[in-house]
DNA sequence: ATCAGATGTTAACTTCAAGCAACATTAAGG
DNA sequence: CCTTAATGTTGCTTGAAGTTAACATCTGAT
């Protein structure tokens, strides 16, 4: 991260927050699984002390050891939820309420659902 | 990532399909908010190119980038249900079926909920 | 068909994330 | 209390993530 001062060094109270909800979530699903971090790492392919970053919701570590871990511990399925595009009511409204046109709408425009 | 062929190079096939649809799952969000990538690297904090590796779901791109989205998407609630421990069946039966006595029960022992 | 804007692609460069190792700390169990 | 194991902490090294910039390509609109 080049640039001082990204989103991964100073985030958002509500990424920040967020972030540390996720990474606890994460922790008590491990220790329910009576797995120990080096054993979780292990599986996810990465050294413990990734998997103690992501216990800690650490910003800057890379979505892979995220979903990774979620992967690995059974719970993948909770990520196909978030930002599911047939539950975004406000995005819907938006788009139900004008005439079919806008920013690039995409090649291969994934309305899938 | 000094150790090549890590999780974030070579993830496996489930979790690259996660990272994809929840890419996806992003984009169409954008779209429906009538946003640029740049527009929304701009309120996320980051160059647009970010934006762009969070869309394809790029394995290696810090979850800062991928959580600042949907934040910025207002869609940050739906992280919230993720790896929850009051929706982790699994973990709760596992919890239920044994004495209370495992791997270093954490000191700050976070069954929040 | 043409134009403007959005997005994909590439390249060079800078900075930090992840790997590794040694040690400190904490907790569980006998 | 003492041993064992899990987790936190620190420092070093190196490879990769992110930035910027210029150019190519595709889209939607005029």
């Amino acid at each position: 991260m080049p640039n001082p001062t990204t989103i991964a060094t100073v985030p958002p109270a509500a990424v920040e927050a967020a972030l540390e909800r996720l990474g606890r979530n994460i922790r008590t699903a491990r220790l329910r699984r009576l797995l120990t971090q080096a054993q979780l790492a292990e599986r996810v392919g990465v050294s413990r002390f990734v998997v103690a970053g992501v216990e800690q919701g650490k910003p800057s570590t890379g979505i892979a050891a995220y979903v990774g871990a979620l992967w690995a511990l059974g719970l993948l399925e909770d990520l196909l939820a978030v930002a599911d595009p047939s539950e975004d009511a406000q995005g819907m409204a938006l788009e139900r309420a004008r005439a079919p046109k806008r920013a690039r709408r995409a090649q291969t425009l994934d309305d899938d659902f």
